[in-house]
DNA sequence: ACTTCATATGTGCACTGTAAACTTTTTCTT
DNA sequence: AAGAAAAAGTTTACAGTGCACATATGAAGT
């Protein structure tokens, strides 16, 4: 091709990969995630149609990206006003309203990362980053609550107890669940009921 | 058409409706919300690929009457064995376990009543069976725990710490995020820590 | 008998994911 | 520096999909 005025396109886009990564998470805040299209991503990003199978085996690997980049993200929220040193409870509060915060701020990729059927839970990436959401939730679940019968599941039932409450809690807030006016000036924190400690 | 030996398919089907709602559900639990197809749907019914049109104005119209059929069905198993003059604990008790079987029950049925861009959520039908769900939750989250705070909002406080606690807990043990030696012979009951009631 | 209407069929279209063959550019090897 | 190999694009092809629309069928009401 000769050149001519104009910048001429080249060939090779150079970061199409991220490029798609970010187009689809556009469009899955924008329309949902059973709306994404990756021909609509290719197009947005000056592509042709067919140029993501370069990138992506096939659609569920991208969401699985996305899904993972999800939990980078969820970890980042939690650990934003993490109290480095400070005792058990405040560490606590910070990180259960990052949570919730990550989940507001992105409910539908939120809502993805739990989608079974559009992510493979398999995949390496995204195991990777569970694992490290789930090192702070285990964490801050740590002398959580009292538990009857076998106390060597402890630290397990305080583990499963506060993913299930912020994890429902979430989700319900985001699917828009809870009435409008018990919700005024609450966050997540009013809604645990005191424990022993 | 003249007859022969065979009987003669009908022209019209009879049922169509049901048979759909039935087809699609039994297509839901095997490949998952996103791989529904109406025109499949259509086709093990015995019918044309697009005689579903005259029952569901559009896709999503059929899986949201699926996700209300969904919530009767919650609600069916929240009663199951739910005592009736019983003290307030043992009925906590049997409604929750109630909740969590349906959700192991039907795991794919369960995140489609949960999947914001798939139904329609403002649906008539689906709101009065949700409506009916939260009735029993409602009542069994009475008298439980105690919260800090504005003491109009209790009630509101106990519905809502339950229900999130009781669906996030259903849908990370369906999405299989719990270690499976955590769970050896645990139930919801086990993971709900011990408050001052 | 005639009309009416709900319910079915068939056709057509835009859009989707994916496979396959080909082209262009970059990178590696010698 | 040259040619081979690999990487990253393109186009074409195809089976499905949801949906709009025109048509056909049969049952029910007059």
């Amino acid at each position: 091709m000769k050149s001519n005025g104009t910048a001429a396109k080249p060939y090779h886009h150079g970061n199409l990969k991220d490029a798609l990564l970010q187009a689809a998470r556009q469009m899955l805040e924008e329309e949902g995630h059973s709306n994404i299209s990756l021909r609509k991503c290719a197009v947005a990003v000056g592509v042709s149609a067919t140029a993501p199978q370069n990138h992506f085996a096939n659609k569920t690997a991208l969401l699985t990206a996305l899904a993972a980049q999800g939990y980078a993200d969820l970890q980042a929220y939690m650990r934003k006003d993490l109290p480095d040193g400070a005792n058990q409870s405040s560490r606590r509060k910070a990180a259960l309203l990052g949570y919730v915060a990550f989940a507001q701020d992105h409910p539908a990729l939120y809502e993805l990362m739990f989608a079974r059927d559009r992510v493979s839970s398999s995949d390496a990436d995204l195991l990777h980053n569970v694992g490290a959401c789930f090192v702070i939730l285990a964490d801050i679940a740590k002398g959580f609550g009292t538990f009857q019968g076998d106390e060597t599941k402890t630290d397990a039932k305080q583990q499963m107890f506060i993913w299930s409450f912020v994890h429902g809690y979430a989700q319900l807030l985001t699917a828009n669940r809870f009435k409008k006016d018990d919700m005024q000036g609450m966050t997540v924190l009013d809604i645990i009921p005191e424990l022993g400690n």
